[in-house]
DNA sequence: TAGATTGTTAATCGATTAACAATC
DNA sequence: TAGATTGTTAATCGATTAACAATC
């Protein structure tokens, strides 16, 4: 099971399996087919069997896969086992918000160290959390362990502090600046740009009228 | 050249192009190649040069492309000669992030509406925008001419409140929901969740060591 | 002119889908 | 057993890349 074998867009596809699967495990569900998945995500039974099956045999012919058992497989493969620390970079409306969310520990990741270089924002704690200073963000990511940033920083600083980052040990930035970060090989990058996401609509909805 | 024919994948990148381009012309560029817009994007010339001439000729042999020229015509054909107005749909520490945001106008959005159903919010302020309620959003949306809503509000009501903002016009939503919400056809819809790039990241990194 | 770079074609590569034997 | 559904194969479909004539 090289890991390189995988085609990455299979790979992006499993977060999102996982996190309906969870969903149902809460609501009590305990089995579910490829069809039925398939039916609540908008995808085809075909391309879930085949991107599971990419894995392992998980599921059961005549009943589909055990629900937990599969979000116990998918997390394992996507190496959710254990929580991971995260550090918040820029701590603006955005990042504020971020280091607010309660919603990531479930999914594998905790937030625990925030970073600013406003001296009005230093020392200051949200969820029982000290800003820092990003000046230390050399000594405090190894210390910490930490791996994974979010990027909340103005676009004129964006790549300075993810270079500074990196050297720092991070090995994956989920990048909000609106800017294309250029990193080393075997470092991860992920964009969120709610402008993107708006002009990847408007193409469809047409000018005023449709 | 009907707008059916050009592959969604290419839709996609063009405003990842645009936000390149408009940051270009901010810092005065006038022209650009294939080959270097690539190098800034980690993507292939012949890719760039592939989408584009899906919509028409815009370059010129030997020096390129046209920075604000091109900005114009990608502006054109992703609909945005107009700004669009945008209501942003549950006015919690996120919804207040979006809000508050200063970086939509020039990608062509503003944000004309906030809807919350706490008590505790209806009526507050935020931008100069008053938060409303939104068991009005039936008859808000229409008489603004809303067409796009940032979605923002807790999985448990996500789905339904997509539905009621459908009914009231809005063509397209950007969901913030960590639930992939099924929308009719025709209606286009974009999800942001952060959880999910992580996820897609810590296969890569691997558990730890890497 | 010489050098650079486009737009496009054809070849390659990769992803999705349909279908079905295997089997729970 | 009969019905349902998997994992996988082969066929189809679509996207990317390489290459180059055209031309600025």
């Amino acid at each position: 099971m090289n890991r390189k074998d995988i085609p990455r867009i299979i790979i992006s596809r499993l977060p999102v399996y996982l996190r309906t699967l969870q969903r149902l495990q809460q609501e009590g569900r305990q089995t579910i087919s490829s069809q039925t998945l398939g039916e609540i995500l908008g995808t085809t039974a075909a391309q879930i069997r085949k991107d599971i099956s990419q894995f392992g045999e998980f599921g059961k012919q005549g009943t589909g896969y055990n629900i937990p058992y599969l979000v116990e497989q998918l997390q394992h493969i996507l190496h959710l086992d254990d929580i991971w620390d995260v550090a918040v970079v820029g701590i603006g409306d955005l990042g504020h918000a971020l280091a607010r969310y309660q919603g990531f520990v479930d999914r594998g990741f905790r937030i625990t160290a925030l970073f600013d270089n406003d001296p009005e924002k230093i020392g200051r704690q949200i969820q029982g959390l000290t800003i820092e200073d990003a000046s230390l963000i050399p000594s405090r990511i190894p210390e910490l362990g930490i791996k994974i940033a979010m990027l909340t920083v103005p676009v004129s600083v964006a790549q300075q502090t993810a270079d500074v980052l990196v050297r720092a040990g991070v090995r994956g930035i989920l990048n909000y600046a609106p800017i294309h970060l250029n990193l080393p090989e075997g470092v991860c990058i992920e964009h969120i740009d709610p402008a993107i996401g708006l002009q990847r609509m408007t193409y469809y909805i047409g000018q005023r009228k449709g």
